[in-house]
DNA sequence: TCATTTTTTGAAAGCGCTTTCAAGACGAAA
DNA sequence: TTTCGTCTTGAAAGCGCTTTCAAAAAATGA
């Protein structure tokens, strides 16, 4: 068996490079004998899948992947578009999603948008170009051109940290207004009427808008109002948890209870009560959104909506991965949120 | 201006699927010249440029990114192959990658080994079929066969979390053992001579085998011993930081200072401290590994060493960036670590 | 004005694979 | 043996773009 190289190796820019035709010469077959030996075994005949098995290993044939998506029209690569990647919160979600598209043959090209509208649509300009055959994405409230560049494209994709969204969109996960209700009715059944709430900042994060409403929806319904005062939009860091309790507390008569659109900021107004002394929850009962690990070991440790991070990830990849085997996909359900009553909340002072 | 479309958009598997010839028939000039439109404008007489971009327009044109790969020889992808995901330490690194490659035009794709070789192994041969054009990996230590494969594409690559690597390896990190080294000394100086150690998996980390070691190094230099029974193999859980700490403090005699390999298990050691009732640092000085956000919040504050996340996530960036353009590339310098002295360590009790 | 240089353009040849398609090899049945 | 249907195989035609290369057009200078 000699071993011959294309003279194309010769002259490519990455010299050395050995395509499928030099080890279709190598195994004495045609390339295309090679290439279905690579992408279905059980259709070459045994000793040829040898010959050509060992022809790859020894010229350490490495496929070319824009050469096959080129020709395959498939590039078996998924794209994802996260506000942030530096926290638990969506990495843990990544990683879900990464793990299982992994075990189906397809990679991952990831973008952090950094809550700004305008990056986001870059990055997804990006991803389609790239050739990415779905897309997850978070939340909703995008501009509706963003939606028509993707349908344009048809590529599949899914709105990730929602159950359902204006136009349509097909999306996987939790309803967070029926999350911050939930939360909220357990709080004033505690007997709670007047409420902080540290709020994600809404201008961009439709998440952040559901949850808020959530809280408005169960006040007004048992005829209590949450004073604007009492809003804080702040960025999801604990840092800004304690500035935003540090003014709240300055305020005269503040509120009994105290919501927080996310986990960071929670734990900030917990480190912030601890140093200025305010008993939790004594004085004043503290509740996050998200159940992160930090939530369980804190003291007092938080009481917290847990949200399906993983599942979302995992979920997600399924629902993309079957609308790309053409199956019709069942409209995804809406996951569960579960209330986790801990110690940081309980009845107001008298 | 008529605007017409190519019959391969007929039995496109993509039906709808506009190419560049399209956009070339549609503004009456040749597809090299929207090629050269698209990718160096001023190439291209500002009339027909227009002329070109109008048809872009209209046509909702979004390039082929494997045709233009193929054909360009550069796919404009980066792959980084990092442990974990759902933390914010490699989750910064790889958001600080992310946003520096994205500037330059160039997409992330990624995947999570879980600290398994073998996966590392798989994800990293996938993203070369892929054809990213450089490689992040974090830290040393996988079989030469892994470098080999690499080597074989003629990837760059570069190691992160780690400065120097035995092998010649490009590295973008700081030096883990001298870390460590710094570390024990800080409490050696403070009185200590007994300590526990909570390490990371040794078999898969040679980062934690570092740290393990500088700390050895230091203990050695001071005529000191560490014992084999105080350390502790953990996974990185604040979970398995308590159970460790817990089993450590059922130890007779036990140590009067824990260095921690990474930060999660010195939270989960506080915790149990303080859960326990035993003063941290009167009775038990303990310090960590990274300096997350929450090293400063806690109470008390932990003692720890910053390691620069963000920094080497962007530093990757830019060193294979530069690769990229052919040019030769200084060997990049170690980063700083710093110790950051807070609440959690002080003195041996008497 | 014309010759000369410079800029802009289009034709055509791939990039490295997959995938028809038709032919060849093979085994089973007659 | 022949015939038929089934497996296996190779030739060849692209996939949608970039990039020579040489020709055409525009700009320049004399």
């Amino acid at each position: 068996m000699s071993i011959r190289r294309s003279e194309s190796a010769v002259k490519s820019v990455r010299p050395g490079a050995v395509t499928l035709d030099d080890v279709a010469a190598a195994a004495g077959v045609s390339p295309a004998t090679v290439s279905r030996c690579l992408n279905n075994p059980q259709s070459v005949r045994t000793e040829k899948r040898t010959r050509i098995r060992e022809a790859v290993e020894t010229l350490n044939y490495v496929p070319h992947g824009a050469a096959r998506a080129l020709a395959s029209r498939h590039t078996r690569m998924l794209g994802a578009v996260f506000p942030s990647l530096d926290s638990a919160l969506f990495g843990g979600a990544l990683e879900a999603f990464q793990n299982e598209v992994a075990d189906a043959g397809y990679t991952v090209v990831v973008a952090a948008s950094g809550y700004d509208p305008e990056r986001e649509r870059f990055h997804i300009r990006n991803l389609l170009e790239s050739g990415v055959e779905g897309l997850l994405l978070v939340g909703n409230g995008r501009a509706a051109d963003v939606y028509r560049l993707i349908a344009n494209t048809g590529t599949p994709y899914v709105l990730t940290w929602i159950s359902e969204a204006s136009g349509g969109h097909p999306c996987i996960g939790f309803d967070n207004c029926a999350a911050a209700t939930h939360l909220a009715s357990y709080l004033c059944d505690l007997g709670h009427r007047r409420f902080a709430v540290f709020s994600g900042q809404t201008a961009t994060n439709d998440r952040a808008v559901a949850r808020l409403e959530g809280v408005r929806n169960e006040l007004q319904a048992r005829g209590l109002e949450l004073e604007p005062d009492f809003v804080f939009e702040r960025p999801f860091e604990a840092e800004a948890g304690r500035d935003a309790f540090r003014l709240l507390m300055a305020r005269d008569n503040p509120p009994t209870a105290l919501i927080c659109g996310s986990e960071p900021l929670a734990y900030g107004a917990i480190f912030e009560a601890h140093d200025m002394g305010l008993p939790v929850p004594e004085q004043m009962s503290i509740a996050g959104f998200d159940d992160m690990w930090l939530a369980a070991q804190l003291r007092p440790s938080l009481t917290t909506v847990q949200t399906p991070r993983i599942e979302m990830g995992r979920n997600a990849a399924h629902y993309l991965l079957a609308r790309l085997t053409g199956e019709e996909v069942a409209e995804p359900r809406p996951l569960e949120t579960k209330l986790i009553v801990r110690a940081s909340t309980g009845p107001p002072p008298d």
